[in-house]
DNA sequence: TATGAATGAGAGTTCATTCAT
DNA sequence: AATGAATGAACTCTCATTCAT
């Protein structure tokens, strides 16, 4: 069996500022150390080399402990998968549906805010990122129904941010799903790229999409 | 091993439009049926279920065949996703650098028979498109570095548009490669939600994005 | 893995007649309270179960204790087996060779005792019985010469019975060694199917193999 | 770890007349060779060892195959259990339900026939007959369930051969379901210590048994 | 006395690939 | 060209046992 080129070893990302800038991670004080830890690992192995190249083993490793510890932790590799899904997924709903954004000045301003976040979110998160939003074929059934979920609320506020622009009049009279789309789709997509090493700080690239995303709605 | 839900079977796809609405396959004639028949089920496979978790059972039974008789036809499960990632690319990459784009009209003109030959092209190809752009890591290093040529290729094309157009000075003084990523990640990023079946076709989608980057280039 | 089905939880048992009726259990006073407790669950799990499908966690769950509690009690859980098996055939034997048999009547009373208490000594304990009989290969090759023994010396006690009667002339001239066989087959095989809420008390069905044993040994 | 004691290896068996006395394996010739030969090699470890302490490499290196070769033949190891104890609880029951029995002379000869055949065969065929019977908590719910409609149809053709005779007044008027209990009893136990290089052949043993049993109807 | 955490050594099972037919 | 059988190398997960606390 030849089954895996250039596995990726947890060492690789020894020194890479991508996940040692700094950012917080995605969980509370409220999980011990070690669950953290193998969360962490996880996270860099599922974005590396997708949830299905990555085995038990090289997650623990990332950790110095044996593949039996996971257990310890967590009842199974999937749950792994799904804790880091769902608390991207929900991380990256509050930080847009932060209660000071709405209320935030015009529909411009509020949009602005919810773009920029959004950008930043996934810039600054950039490695978690990838695996919540191309690593979902690994999820079950009920888990995936659950994240789906998630999904829809954030982009409802999407929604609702344009379509009350459009109402009021300060946004020109676009076809407000296919424009939420393409925003969604920018803030989104930056994760294939994005390095925070880069030229652009997430709250740079967030404000330049914000502004571009402002463009896509001027009138005219 | 509890290693897989909800596997997808051929079947799942029959009848479903997206990949039977008369867009023409990325293989030519050159090609025998059966080989052509093995690519286009794993494409579903790969873009369904992810590279590594598919198996080459999965693969064969999409055309009723045993898994020993993908090796027949192609040398190892990487080649086939190897020859997808390839043909897609560089279908994609033809697709985009038509001359008579280059012979149009001006700079606006140019960039949005780009942006909407590029966005149509992921609209039509969507499934396809999913392994070509989420499936890389199942790629051996040499084919990965082969398929990275083809991606820097194309975004030249993109880069190139829109910085003539600005030393033109059609476009508004802007910053081209933060421009030029949120282009690409528009059209690219359709393919985690097109649907054929959708209200757009690929050519309207196309249209109303080469609106939109127009917009985030106009002058104001 | 799918290695286990049905499992058995100590809770089944719960309020279940057949080891809450007053039988007494194996092991007398000077065992503390919680080894005699960890002794009964494993019992329980071993008889419903089997010795290698059951896990120090189930024996320790019957109790409310860590699986890590096993061992402060016991050296291992083969021990576990092996005091189990020990003390059932001990006190099976025990019941056999009380020495009020042997000045009791003639040779027909001297084995319709055996018998019946045999008998009913696997009926009342049909549950361990079930762990002595049947999980002997559980047991290390040390400890399984050591249960042989006892066994060894359980069949002297039927094959003289009736070698005597024969001798005695009180019994037909049988093959002493067969009909022995035959007469432990019942007496142990029983423990298959006996419960304790069925229609025969432990010295009900005692008494009625002990008047077929003496059919087989009736002249005639 | 350490879980095993004396591991059973399919050469300890090698030489052994147990299972190469001519007895007929109870597959027919519908079965390949190799699936035929890894039931047999599973028979032998599953009655040295049990189920659960049987692995699927034990399996297979009794023929020489590699552990995955049983996924060739045999969709789980518990199938593979499934199939010996489906076939010998069939075997043995097509074995007393022979319609020359039926037709046989009067209640006596009846029984002397079913008794001294089912005894038969659980010596014949006592290493599957272990199998068989004492390894039934290795099946799943529906598995086990399909195997006791079995016993119950082999139950019922003892019942009504005793119910018969002491109707028509040929036997003593006894507990049918006792008796037929303790006959059961005699002709299965012996599975625990019969060698086919005993002293007795299947057939003597089945007379003997039968002798035994039809004194236990005797009247007075 | 009791345990949560940890682990080495498997266990059953899967899979890409080979090969004789 | 096609395949059934076979397999080496994994993979996920389990478990008896240890040990610091």
């Amino acid at each position: 069996m030849a089954r895996r080129q250039a596995r990726f070893t947890p060492q690789d990302l020894e020194g890479d500022p991508r996940l040692q800038d700094g950012s917080p991670d995605l969980w509370g004080d409220e999980l011990g150390e070690v669950p953290r830890g193998l969360l962490t690992s996880a996270v860099r192995c599922f974005a590396s080399n997708g949830y299905h190249a990555t085995t038990t083993r090289d997650i623990t490793q990332g950790v110095g402990l044996s593949a039996a510890a996971l257990y310890v932790h967590f009842p199974s590799k999937e749950l792994v998968l799904f804790e880091i899904v769902r608390a991207s997924h929900e991380d990256a709903l509050a930080y847009v549906r932060d209660p000071r954004i709405d209320q935030a000045g015009d529909a411009s301003e509020r949009l602005r805010a919810i773009v920029s976040r959004y950008t930043a979110w996934h810039a600054r998160h950039h490695v978690a990122a990838r695996v919540a939003q191309y690593e979902l074929s690994g999820l079950s059934a009920e888990h995936y129904a659950e994240i789906l979920e998630l999904r829809h609320a954030t982009n409802d506020i999407f929604r609702d941010a344009v379509a009350r622009g459009v109402e009021e009049g300060v946004f020109a009279s676009v076809d407000v799903n296919r424009v939420v789309r393409a925003m969604l789709s920018m803030s989104i997509d930056l994760i294939r790229w994005y390095r925070l090493d880069g030229s652009d700080s997430p709250e740079q690239l967030g404000d330049f999409y914000a502004g571009l995303a402002l463009r896509m709605l001027s009138a005219g």
